[in-house]
RNA sequence: GCCACCAUGGCUCAGCUGGUAGAGCAGCGCAUUCGUAAUGCGCGGGUCAAGGGUUCGAGUCCCUUUGGUGGCUCCA
C-alpha cells in the first residue's frame, strides 16, 4: 500500500500500481468522468499511469490549466491522425496545447483549402467515435529513430533532443506520434471541437525555414461551451477599435496610407486629453518637454548604431546632395539636445520628454489597425543620470507607468528582456544594465517574465504590456537601459571631482505609442470612454423645437464651464435621438422640454444607467465636472 | 516579407452552376411638434478594389497588382 495525498490534505491509502484513474474512481465516479489529467508532485501525468510511491496527487479537470493543455493536446494529436489519414504524404511538424486550444504544424506539398478542414473535422469526429484507445511508450534512441525515419521533422526534433532524456511516444489507433504528453486515456474523451483557422508558420519560428501550414483548433468538453467560447469571440469583434474607431468617427485608415492612421476631430479631442494629463503628469515629475525633427541627417544614424541595427525599419530621402533618415525612434535628437551644453552633477537627473512622430517601415503582413502602425508617436522620455541614480530612476519610472495603467484600469504584465543578437556594446555594460533592471524591479516587488534575447539593440528593457478584447497583449510601456548612446555620443558630465564622467540613459514611455493606447482603451472601454476622455462628455437632447431656447441657454453654462457638448435639436422624436446619443456612446443625455425649462431643470440619462430623473442644471454640472476631475471609470 | 482567406453604393450584407446589379441602415426632400433605444412616405447614389485574359457575353472563371483579415516573423 501507498500513501496519496491529496489536494485537501487528505490521505488515502491505495495499492500500489493503481492508476490516477482508479484513483479518481476510487474517490467519486463524478470525479472519474471529468477528470482528465493527474497531477503527481506537481508534475502532470497520463490519467492512465500507475501510481507506484508516496506521493502528493491533484486530480486536474478542464477547469485546470494542465488539464485543458491534456485536453487539446489530445485533439492535436486527433488533428493530426485525420490528417494522416486524409493525406499520407503529409509530413507531420509539432502540435502543441496553446492558451485557448491547440495547432499542429503540417508540411504538405498541397496548401490546404477550407474543404480540406471540413474533411478533416470529420475525420476527426470518427476517430472520437472509434474511441481510440491512448498508450504511451518510451523507446532508446537507435529504435525512436528508426521509428519516425519518414517523418524528418520528428528525426530533426530526436536528435537534438539532450542525451539523457527519456524518448516518448503516444500511439492511438494506427498513429503514434513523438510526444512527452500527456493525453487523455482515449479519443473519444475529446467531446466538441473546432477547427478555428488555417496560418502559415515558419518551422521552428524562423523565417529562415520552411513555411509550414498550421491548422488552429478548439475543443470542449461539452458543446454548449464551445458555442459559448464561440459567442464570446463574436461579442469581442464588436469591440475591436478599427471597427469602433469607425463607427465613432474618432480615426480611420485609409488604402492611400497603409499603415498611417488618420485622427478625426473626436478622435483628436480624446488624444489631446490624454496628451494634457501626460503633460501635467510629466510635469510634476520633473520633466521637461522638447520637439525634434522627424527627418536628421544620415550621419547621425551611422553615429547612433541605427543605420546598422535598424536600417530595415527606416526611411530615407535625398535633399540637395545629402541623404537624410526620418526618425525611427526619438532618441539621437534628444540627446543632440543633451549634448549641447556641458552639464554638472548637480543637474543630474535630467529627463527630458518628446511626444515624438517616428516612422518605421513595418512588413505590410505586420500592420494591425492603430495597434500595428507605420507611424506613430512615442510618448518618449530620456533620463540622463549617474551610474548611482539608476536604481532610484528605474523605480520612479516603473511608479510612473503603474499609475497611469490605474488610471485607465488597465492590468498588465511585465517582461524584462536581455541582449539581442543584433546589438551594441561590451558583454560587461549588457551585464551591468540588466542587472540594474532587475534589481529595480525585485525591489518594487514585481513579478515579470524573462524574454531572453530581445531587448532594444542597445540595451535591455523592462516591458508592460497590455490586452486587446480578444485576450492578445501587446507593449505598451517600456523602459530601456542604456549605456551604449551615451559612449558612441561621447555625452560626460563633470563630477565632484572636477572630471568628466560618463552619463547613463533611460529611454522610456508609459503610454508607448499614443496610437496603440488609444487602440486599447477602445477595446477596452468598448468605445465607451471615462466621462474625461468622452469626445462629446453630454448631448442635449430636445423633446420639440420650442425647447431650442432653453436648449441653447444649458448648452453655454456647460460650455462656460468647460464641458464637451452637444445639441440635438432635430425634429425627431425623443426616443430616436436618445437611441443615436447612446450608440454614440454619449455618457450624459440631457432631456429637455416644458417641465425642465420651466424649472431650470435638466432631465439626465447615463449612458450606463438610463433614466437617472431630474434634477437642477446645477446639480448635473457639479456631478458632471466631480466626475471628470476624478477621472472615474 | 511569408502562408491562407477576403474586397459589391458612406456602413452591414444578398447576388445559385457566367446572361447586362439588389436590400437594410445612413444621406436628401416632404409630412408629422411627438417625453426616455428606430414616425411615415418619397428620392438620389455602385466603371461590382485596379489592370489584363478566357468567352458571343464576367460581379461571377484565370493571371497580375493594390488594400484588408487571421497567423508566422518582427515590434511601440
Amino acid at each position: 500500500m501507498i500513501q496519496i495525498t491529496l489536494k485537501d490534505g487528505n490521505r488515502i491509502q491505495v495499492e500500489s500500481g493503481k492508476t490516477i484513474l482508479d484513483i479518481a474512481r476510487g474517490i467519486s465516479e463524478g470525479l472519474a468522468r471529468v477528470a482528465v489529467a493527474g497531477e503527481v508532485n506537481g508534475v502532470v501525468k497520463d490519467l492512465f499511469t500507475p501510481v507506484t510511491e508516496d506521493c502528493n496527487l491533484n486530480i486536474l479537470t478542464f477547469d485546470s490549466e494542465g488539464g485543458r493543455h491534456t485536453y487539446w493536446h489530445t485533439a492535436s494529436h486527433i488533428m493530426a491522425q485525420a490528417v494522416k489519414r486524409l493525406y499520407p504524404g503529409v509530413k507531420l511538424a509539432i502540435g502543441p496545447a496553446i492558451d485557448s486550444g491547440f495547432y499542429y504544424d503540417f508540411d504538405s506539398e498541397k496548401p490546404f483549402t477550407p474543404e480540406d478542414m471540413q474533411a478533416i473535422e470529420e475525420e476527426m469526429r470518427r476517430i472520437i467515435k472509434e474511441d481510440l484507445g491512448v498508450e504511451r511508450f518510451t523507446l532508446p534512441r537507435d529504435e525512436a529513430l528508426e521509428l519516425v525515419k519518414d517523418e524528418p521533422y520528428k528525426v530533426e526534433l530526436i536528435n537534438e533532443l539532450p542525451e539523457d532524456s527519456e524518448i516518448s511516444f503516444y500511439k492511438q489507433g494506427e498513429f503514434t506520434d513523438l510526444c512527452a504528453g500527456p493525453h487523455l486515456p482515449s479519443t473519444g474523451k475529446v467531446k466538441a471541437f473546432k477547427l478555428m483557422q488555417l496560418a502559415g508558420a515558419y518551422w521552428r519560428g524562423s523565417e529562415k525555414n520552411k513555411m509550414l501550414q498550421r491548422i488552429y483548433g478548439t475543443a470542449f468538453p461539452k458543446k454548449s461551451h464551445l458555442d459559448e467560447y464561440l459567442h464570446r469571440l463574436e461579442e469581442a469583434k464588436k469591440r475591436d477599435h478599427r471597427k469602433l474607431g469607425r463607427e465613432l468617427d474618432l480615426y480611420d485608415i485609409y488604402e492611400e496610407g497603409p499603415g498611417f492612421p488618420f485622427f478625426l476631430p473626436k478622435g483628436m479631442v480624446l488624444r489631446n486629453f490624454l496628451e494634457d494629463y501626460w503633460r501635467r503628469e510629466h510635469e510634476k515629475r520633473g520633466y521637461q518637454e522638447i520637439k525634434t525633427p522627424i527627418m536628421l541627417t544620415k550621419e547621425l544614424w551611422y553615429r547612433s548604431g541605427h543605420w546598422d541595427n535598424y536600417k530595415d525599419n527606416m526611411y530615407s530621402v535625398e535633399i540637395d546632395d545629402a541623404e537624410f533618415a526620418v526618425k525611427p525612434m526619438n532618441c539621437p535628437g534628444g540627446i543632440l539636445v543633451f549634448k549641447r551644453k556641458l552639464h554638472s552633477y548637480r543637474d543630474l537627473p535630467q529627463r527630458m520628454g518628446e511626444l515624438g512622430l517616428v516612422h518605421r517601415h513595418e512588413l505590410s503582413g505586420a500592420l494591425h489597425g492603430l495597434m500595428r502602425v507605420r507611424c506613430f508617436t512615442q510618448d518618449d522620455a530620456h533620463i540622463f543620470m549617474t551610474p548611482d541614480q539608476i536604481k532610484d530612476e528605474v523605480i520612479g519610472v516603473i511608479k510612473l507607468i503603474d499609475e497611469f495603467y490605474k488610471t485607465f484600469g488597465f492590468k498588465h504584465h511585465v517582461e524584462l528582456s536581455t541582449r539581442p543578437e543584433k546589438s551594441i556594446g561590451s558583454d560587461e555594460l549588457w551585464e551591468k544594465s540588466t542587472t540594474a533592471l532587475s534589481e529595480a524591479l525585485q525591489d518594487q516587488g514585481i513579478e515579470y517574465k524573462l524574454n531572453e534575447g530581445d531587448g532594444a539593440f542597445y540595451g535591455p528593457k523592462i516591458d508592460f504590456h497590455l490586452e486587446d478584447s480578444i485576450g492578445r497583449t501587446w507593449q505598451c510601456g517600456t523602459i530601456q537601459l542604456d549605456m551604449n548612446m551615451p559612449e558612441r555620443f561621447d555625452l560626460n558630465y563633470i563630477g565632484p571631482d572636477g572630471e568628466k564622467h560618463r552619463p547613463v540613459m533611460i529611454h522610456r514611455v508609459v503610454f508607448g505609442s499614443i496610437e496603440r493606447f488609444i487602440a486599447i482603451l477602445t477595446e477596452h472601454f468598448a468605445g465607451a470612454f471615462p466621462v474625461w476622455l468622452s469626445p462629446v462628455q453630454a448631448k442635449i437632447l430636445t423633446i420639440v423645437e420650442k425647447h431650442i431656447p432653453y436648449a441653447e441657454e444649458v448648452k453655454r453654462r456647460l460650455e462656460e464651464k468647460g464641458i464637451r457638448v452637444e445639441l440635438d435639436g432635430r425634429n425627431e422624436k425623443i426616443g430616436f435621438k436618445i437611441r443615436e446619443a447612446q450608440l454614440e456612446k454619449v455618457p450624459y443625455m440631457l432631456v429637455l422640454g416644458d417641465k425642465e425649462a420651466e424649472a431650470g431643470h435638466v432631465a439626465v440619462r447615463s449612458r450606463k444607467e438610463g433614466d437617472m430623473g431630474s434634477m437642477p442644471l446645477d446639480e448635473f454640472i457639479e456631478k458632471i465636472l466631480s466626475e471628470i476631475n476624478s477621472k472615474a471609470l
